[in-house]
DNA sequence: GCCCAGGAGTGTG
DNA sequence: CACACTCATGGG
């Protein structure tokens, strides 16, 4: 099937490219493949509308599709607030067609579970594995991502061949942890809550619960803070300290859009680092 | 070879 | 509360 959407502002390379999901992957022509539950889709553009490919039998695609590029998401209101910010005014508009995505639960969860203390080309390649293994095949070479039940198929052995070193026990874990009611329930509740919920989880610390907060359950006021964030903070706010003292003033800074703070400042500063970052600017109060 | 990575768990001061 | 250490390994 095939059929188009307006999605406006959309930029699928800064949506799609680096860090908030890991098994969407660029074609020669610019469009962008993956899968979105049991079916595999095709994005790109077609006379300036989002254009959708997708193996047929799926009523609700663009639906689903819609959900996941949180179509729903006013970006102009949300560049307008944050705009308000002395910090991150001065580069927004660079990051217009950033969209935070709305990643099935489960996957999330298990997703970033696996991405600790790794790189995003390793993550990728540790998540395809997994899911070569445990995982169905929607069409010829491409597998859907395993449900717990599918994991817990798996020895923590099993799981280590697929390159998960520690994080195998981990994923054997949450796999028995976890069902659709499980899922269910935790849907319902508020960030707080629900990030409590999902640390109660083994392999699951504050970082971790803030991106499937944010990116599986949609919680635009979680803040994860890796590396990056933790040096972005650093380099334009001079504030250094724990996770709770960070997240607390993000928290207080950003409010109900820290989660697009939050990618804003991702970006910026990995494309820092590759040196073609366009820097907000810093904190007045701290220049000099 | 070296350094780093969308960290978490555990133990210690 | 703050550190320090371990975990297991591939990508750049």
């Amino acid at each position: 099937m095939r059929f188009t959407l307006e999605i406006e502002p959309l930029d699928l390379d800064l949506t799609l490219g680096c860090g908030q999901v890991f098994r969407w992957s660029r074609t020669g022509r610019g469009d962008w493949i993956g899968p979105i539950g049991r079916h595999l889709v095709t994005l790109g553009w077609e006379n300036g509308r989002l254009s959708v490919s997708a193996q047929p039998g799926e009523t609700r695609m663009p639906a689903r599709v819609s959900e996941f590029l949180r179509a729903s998401d006013d970006i102009m209101e949300i560049q307008s607030t944050l705009s308000g910010d002395s910090v991150l005014s001065s580069g927004l508009e660079r990051f217009r067609g950033l969209r935070i995505v709305k990643m099935d639960e489960w996957e999330c969860l298990a997703s970033y579970v696996l991405a600790t203390y790794a790189n995003i080309p390793r993550i990728a390649k540790m998540i395809d594995e997994v899911s070569m293994r445990f995982g169905h095949e929607i069409v010829d070479g491409v597998r859907s991502f395993p449900s717990p039940s599918d994991l817990r198929e798996a020895s923590v052995g099993e799981l280590q061949k697929c390159g998960l070193g520690y994080r195998a026990k981990y994923l054997h874990s949450i796999s028995r942890c976890i069902d659709r009611a499980e899922i269910r329930r935790l849907k319902l509740l508020e960030y707080r809550d629900l990030r409590r919920e999902l640390m109660t989880l083994p392999g699951v610390g504050e970082k971790v619960a803030d991106c499937v907060s944010l990116f599986g359950f949609g919680k635009l006021d979680a803040f994860p803070i890796d590396v990056w964030i933790e040096r972005a903070i650093s380099r334009l706010f001079n504030l250094e300290g724990s996770y709770k003292t960070i997240r607390g003033f993000a928290t207080q800074r950003w409010g109900d859009f820290a989660g697009y703070a939050q990618e804003y400042l991702y970006f910026n500063e990995r494309a820092l680092a590759k040196s073609s970052g366009c820097e907000f600017s810093r904190c007045a109060q701290d220049q000099g």
